[in-house]
Parts: C-alpha cells; structure tokens; sequence
DNA sequence: TATTAAATGGGAATGATTATCAATGTCAAT
DNA sequence: ATTGACATTGATAATCATTCCCATTTAATA
C-alpha cells in the first residue's frame, strides 16, 4: 500500500477527507526537516498553492497534531512550530535550543541510553499516576555558538 | 546572609532594583508550587498588592526568568506559565501533562537515573555543538486519569 | 446526478503579550 | 537634604498569533 493511500486511511479513521489543501501541507512538512511556523508553512505554500487560507493551515495542522502525524512544538516565543513525526526511528530527535535566537538544533546522537531510559520511566509514571503517555519531549535549553 | 538580601544582591547583579512589586512576586511565586499564568498571578496578588499593574507582572516574570530564578514554560495553549525554580536539590522535578485539559503534573520520582544521564548528555551536546547549556526541559504528554 | 456533511477561505473577533509614555521612585554625588 | 540621572511603574494602546464565523465549495455516497 503506497504512502498517500495509507495516509486516506488514517484520515478516514477521524472522520476527516484527505483533500488537496491537506495533502499539500502534509506534502509540504513531509520534505522539511525545520520547525515552522503556521505563518511560515502558508507562506511556503503559496507557490504550490496560491489560494490556501491561513485558517485552513491552522486547522489542518491542529488536525495532524490530533492524528499524530506531526508534533506541535513551543519554544516560549508566542508562535507554535510544528514538525513532521517520522515513523522512521533513525530520525527520532530531540532538541537544543538557543535561549538567545530561537535557533533549534535537531540531535539524534546519544538517544539510545537516552531513549531506553525514558521508557523506563515512561512506564513507571503510567503506573504511578495512571496516564497514557503518548510522547515525550526533551529539550535543552542554552547559549549557541554565534549567540555566545 | 538572610534570603531576600541575598536575593538583592542578585538585582543589583543585573542593574536591576528588588522594588516592592517585584518582591511581590517573588513572594508569591515562591509560595506557590503550581504553574501560573501571568494573568493568574496578576488575580492573585490584588489581595496582598491592589494597585499592581499586568505590565509589572509580565515585566517581572520576564525579568526574572531572564535571571534564572523562574522558569517559564510553555505547554501549547497559548499561554505561558511560570514557576520558581527551587535551589533545592530535591525540589527539582520534571513534568507530566495531559494534552487534553493541560493539568500538570511534577514528579520528582526516578529522577536520580534522569538527572545522571542529563548531566552525561549536557556535557557531549556542549562540546559538539559548543552550546552553553543552562537547563533542561523534559515532559511527557498523555491523556490523564480524569480525561480517559 | 442529487444529497448531505465536511471542508474551505476570508474577514472579524479574541486573547496573550509588548510597546509607549507620562508620572513616580530610588540611588549616588554633591 | 537636594538634585540629577535613570530605573520602574501602571494605564493604555498596539501587535500579533490563533480561533471563530459563515457563506460558498467540495467530496463521498446513494
């Protein structure tokens, strides 16, 4: 089964249509491996999509997030940044932000001590507190290298 | 030295002034071990503080986290929130949040693995991408026991 | 094709945060 | 103690991201 057509099924599953503004920000945050701004994503867009509204970015990414198919991020600036979740393991990352210039840096060495502790603890919690835990999120924060 | 004057000096450390106001806050962030919003604080402190003003609070938090002594998160909802940060070695936590109704959890349970392996991590992310690294974040999302 | 609910785009509304500014407070030097 | 130089304050207006609303369009299905 080829990719778009297991993503119709997922959309399906929520009630929702796999129409052509979706599949283009879909198409869109798919190639880009940076963390975008709604306004930044409908502004990208409008070369392969001129007559897109900022209301249906907003709502399409709320939608992903819901589904899971993208992460939606908030560095502290007053805008969301939203990623494509890759299923693919090796491009699991965390992140190292600059506290300066908003600058994220995507870093995926040192995840696996990193990852089997955090399901570890991702199951003692569920138990503890009696939550689902669907993600986690681990940042640092810091000074980088042109902002020093 | 007592704490207030301790904490003087630490102003006077960033040309900065511990006026009535802003001790306020302090006040009552210190007191607080929940995770406030500006316009939370802002409600709270007209009892003890009638005449402040939102701009204050939200120039104080600003201040202060730019300091290091309140941490300002962001969980997604729009709004920031804040909380002292706690010298105390075994006051530090990390977070737990249902994306559903945005409670918010601290747990400072098996954080002893976490914090060793943090360190470890700090030290190789600084070196390779010669960051200044000056705090962590780490949560995990889910759904919690009331919204199941 | 006709029906129906979902989705869209544009503009208005909302709400958090910031900027502006005149008035006030504080410190340091005289 | 007074003055000068700034820092701080509170009120208000301005900004900006996000959400709401609604008339119109689109997609799925009978």
């Amino acid at each position: 089964m080829s990719g778009p057509r297991k993503l119709k099924h997922r959309f399906e599953g929520y009630a929702s249509r796999l129409t052509a503004p979706r599949e283009a920000i879909l198409e869109f945050l798919s190639k880009s491996s940076k963390h975008m701004s709604a306004k930044e994503i409908y502004a990208s867009l409008h070369g392969s999509y001129p007559g897109i509204g900022l209301s249906t970015v907003y709502r399409t990414l709320d939608l992903l997030a819901r589904m899971g198919i993208v992460t939606k991020l908030a560095i502290g600036d007053g805008q969301s940044r939203y990623e494509f979740k890759s299923k693919e393991k090796d491009e699991h990352h965390h992140h190292l932000i600059c506290t300066n210039c908003g600058k994220i840096i995507n870093y995926s060495e040192f995840l696996d001590e990193e990852l089997g502790l955090v399901k570890k603890t991702e199951e003692r919690l569920a138990k503890k507190y009696n939550f689902i835990i669907q993600d986690h999120n681990i940042e640092f924060l810091g000074i980088c290298e042109k902002c020093k």
